[in-house]
DNA sequence: GTCTATAGGCAGATAGAC
DNA sequence: GTCTATCTGCCTATAGAC
């Protein structure tokens, strides 16, 4: 592994980290020159705008989260396992004191430029068709149990847990986002504890 | 009732509006006086500065939601009602294409004023009090069944609606949202529909 | 209460040297 | 690739007239 990373990556990665803790309204080129000690003017050698930067930010964003779901869906065989592992990729978020890229970027949708816009929104679009996928073989084998459509039952999953991690960063409640990801995911299992007499 | 409210009415629900679709840091002084038709001077008349703007906008949404709050605990006397009352509040936000004030400050968290991060604190404390009581009641006279404490669930329940109101305004589906909160109030629903045969 | 005028700073961005 | 220097524009905020 190279002691260094290329300054194009450098950029994205303090970027994102800025994106996701402060918002796309909340950081400036000021602020990645400062910490990376080159100046903004060499910012715009490697992307042109802060608009590029963003849409290049969403797309390595989007492309980590499609091979996160890939290595899921290959480690765990089960729809249980893989909700839970999904589930897991949130909370690895907010442990680094971090908000969803796209969550984050959903709240200031109305401000971004149209490009972002379209990415974001193919963002959640793409989490909701992998994510009914896992809740249809669920329902198939038997091993989840839920009312309604997959897609809603996805829907909710998804929102759950974005708005799981938005309230718990001010609270700064871990253990909160925890369990609330718990309650969302046992809601579905078919085989539950032992919630009536056996 | 008055044809013109006063200044200070017209720039809280101006800067309100703006917050809610735009976000904290999308918005400015210049923004509102344009709206307004007076300048961004006599903004100042009225609020001091943006933090001060900030501090009246939590505390008056605040209040309102306390109201709303207070009136679905007289017009409805069973759990369920009550929490279908609570989402519906939600609901009427987003229908005017806003998100809630204060889960829209959650996502600008660490860029805003302290005094306003601790008042976004207190909302969702607050909230989930107020939900803890409503899931205990349910709780206690057998309308509502569910694991775990009632803090836990209120939390769940804050967080699905708030993570609901996020993701549809990108998605521009309130029928989505509308799903979301189904499933997530039927759940602990004693008396659910018609799940297994009859 | 609202205005004009302006200060002082930071934003995103560009030109051109090295 | 990175720099210095600079531009233009918008930001929050203030002073002082009306």
């Amino acid at each position: 592994m190279q002691v260094k990373e290329d300054t194009a990556t450098q950029i994205l990665d303090a970027a994102e980290r800025l994106v996701q803790s402060r918002g796309f309204n909340g950081f400036s080129y000021a602020h990645i020159a400062s910490e990376l000690q080159i100046t903004k003017a060499a910012l715009h050698y490697h992307f042109s705008g802060k608009a590029e930067l963003g849409e290049a930010l969403i797309a390595r964003y989007a492309a980590r989260f499609a091979d996160a779901l890939e290595n899921v869906g290959s480690q765990f065989k089960d729809a249980p396992s893989r909700l839970n592992a999904y589930a897991d990729l949130y909370l690895e978020v907010l442990r680094n004191k971090r908000m969803c890229l796209c969550g984050m970027l959903a709240a200031e949708y109305q401000t971004l430029p149209a490009p972002m816009q379209n990415t974001v929104v193919q963002f959640f679009a793409d989490n909701e068709t992998w994510l009914t996928r896992v809740l249809e073989q669920g329902q198939s084998d038997g091993t989840l149990e839920f009312e309604g459509p997959p897609s809603e039952v996805a829907r909710m999953i998804v929102s759950g847990l974005e708005g799981a991690m938005l309230v718990a960063r001010p609270l700064d409640d871990v253990a909160g986002f925890q369990a609330v990801a718990h309650h969302l995911l046992t809601g579905l299992r078919r085989t539950s504890p032992d919630t009536s007499q056996s």
